[in-house]
DNA sequence: TTGAAAGCGCTAACAC
DNA sequence: GTGTTAGCGCTTTCAA
């Protein structure tokens, strides 16, 4: 039992196989009706599926989309740009080929050349934390970077607003009378750019509001697991009365976990004696901590619809900031977050 | 500027196309070295890479493998079968093309024709949860199914084994001394497969225990979050204390999560006054939680590999047990058991 | 040992 | 309006 194909249809329907592919392309604006249809009905009669393969050679286009990533399985929220990306490229009749290279620099290089030799119509390059990554030998001009930024730029890239998502964290915390304020860095190699950006806006909103910042205020942790924020919040909560913090900015949802814990384990209550703030919204873990926490989210899911979209060219890719888009983190408020406690009184001078 | 094809290196080495491909297909058997370096050489200097198009349509093979999944993004453990098989399509030189459905019929069906109009060389159906699943319109033979069956069979289809996952679950607990194990089940419709397996593991390590069930001590839960496991672990806590379990067997993770919290908030020591099994190990709950918790791990990434495997033809699909491999859920020791406190004794009759 | 020629299934000039 | 023809870039008989 052969395959069916086009010349079938022209037969069957006593036509040459241009008009079948006239007709079954929409080019049928000047083919008569009855000529159209018969050829449709025939068509599907004797189960035609036109071969793409072959269809593609002719026309140099795939309609695939190469989405190739870093790594995919070793955080639980990159599934939402993968997510995003098909959905993207599906709405548009695109294919998605997904290619993940652990980061290993010579196995991308071999997925490019592949991919290219695959004559797929584009690419976009996903990076699992947000970072300026090099850019992979042989990577077509257009390639659009999701949650990194290519060194050297160049290329189309969206990441989060780390920055303003701080600034937003931050400023949820100073409204609610907070004026020590802790921020539990990331401390570990490589530093994450979100690092630098959400402790550019943590400072600048103190600045702001006229809060002097202490810089032993600022510690670091190990944020793979929720065992470096029990360290690093417990250091913080041992500290004499005046050099506690009254509110903790964590990195991530995981240090938050461990700042709950080790305030916990310190018999202090979240949010009355202390108020935390996360960063990731990490499915499973910011909404079913006890007390829900206050965070701020990635948007990852929005982050691959936009790269998706600039890589098929529905949306035009920017030309400003390096041709970096900045992908709003919108705070999520939860039940983490209070005023300070009363017997901590602001810094002396500033008392009622 | 052109794309260099094969007559280009042709022309350049002063062969014919012909020679150019068996040198570079490797068929290059019977052809003189020095002809079979020229060519070699003229390829990488004019930078010659085969159009895998091309190849495909004359070839009718596409080294490309589809994976069809109902949901990607919901459960996050999801990605290790992803990843699975994009790990085995690579190392056998394949590509995957990830197409997710969110479980709509007509986007499967579309699908699939996009798919076999492509000339996937197979198709692997994920479902993201174990599941007896409709098997698509026009899915062609061969397809491997992940974590889900076909209803009516036919299919080579990994699932994990959930019932000896329990057993051993439940076996652990036994072995502590346990003999009121509460067993907190899914509650949500459609009821897992699981569910039931569980259930069966549960009740089958209680009777070769000599220990007479009690309906009771089975009860439901909404399993999505940890909400479902506080209001039922509570139920059960609250209950007169001969009546009440020295050991819960939670559904999965998150009802385990919540089954800490109800401890907690009654003054419930874990594992000194309760000890709690899950079923997941899921990412940065499971190891995270205080104390870290001793479950069943699923093992997607290794059902992700056998499905890959059966598909490219590594691995023979079995043919005993209507083609369904069951796949070991390894029980993972950590700090959520202990032998029962010492005022629960055993039921009447059975002390010392 | 190498080359000529056919053709995978389709689309798109161009002709009629 | 519809058909003829010529490829897209490669592999693979078959012949030399």
């Amino acid at each position: 039992m052969k395959r069916v194909g086009i010349k079938d249809v022209a037969r069957e329907a006593g036509v040459s196989p241009t008009t079948v592919s006239l007709v079954l392309n929409g080019q049928s604006a000047r083919i008569p009706d009855t000529t159209r249809d018969r050829v449709r009905r025939v068509a599907t009669e004797i189960g035609y599926a036109p071969n793409s393969v072959a269809r593609s050679l002719r026309t140099q286009r795939t309609h695939t989309i190469a989405l190739i990533s870093d790594r995919i399985a070793t955080t639980p929220f990159a599934v939402e740009m993968v997510q995003a990306a098909q959905d993207v490229a599906r709405e548009h009749g695109y294919l998605l080929l997904l290619v993940n290279t652990d980061g290993d620099h010579d196995v991308e290089r071999e997925a490019v050349d592949a991919l290219l030799s695959r004559q797929v119509d584009g690419m976009v390059y996903a990076c699992m934390w947000s970072q300026v990554v090099d850019v992979p030998a042989g990577l077509p001009a257009g390639t659009v970077f999701l949650d990194g930024r290519p060194a050297g730029g160049g290329f189309p890239a969206v990441m989060p607003d780390d920055r303003a998502g701080a600034m937003a964290a931050v400023q949820e915390l100073v409204d609610q009378g907070h004026t020590r304020i802790a921020y539990i860095d990331a401390g570990e190699e490589p530093v994450p750019i979100a690092s630098r950006l959400r402790h550019e806006g943590y400072l600048e909103v103190l600045r702001r509001a006229g809060i002097e910042p202490d810089p032993s205020l600022r510690v670091e942790a190990s944020i793979t697991t929720a065992a470096g924020g029990v360290a690093a919040a417990g250091e913080l909560l041992d500290r004499p009365p005046a050099q506690r913090p009254t509110a903790i900015f964590c990195f991530n949802d995981r240090v938050a976990m461990g700042a709950y814990r080790a305030a916990r384990h310190r018999g202090l209550e979240i949010p009355t004696d202390l108020s935390v703030v996360g960063y990731d919204d990490q499915q499973f873990i910011a909404a079913e901590l006890d007390p829900p926490l206050t965070t701020v989210a990635l948007p990852h899911y929005e982050m691959g619809r936009w790269a998706m979209q600039v890589r098929l060219g529905v949306l035009a890719a920017p030309t400003e900031n390096d041709g970096v888009h900045l992908m709003p983190c919108p705070l999520i408020r939860r039940e983490s977050v209070a005023p300070p406690p009363a017997q901590h009184p602001a810094p002396a001078g500033d008392g009622e």
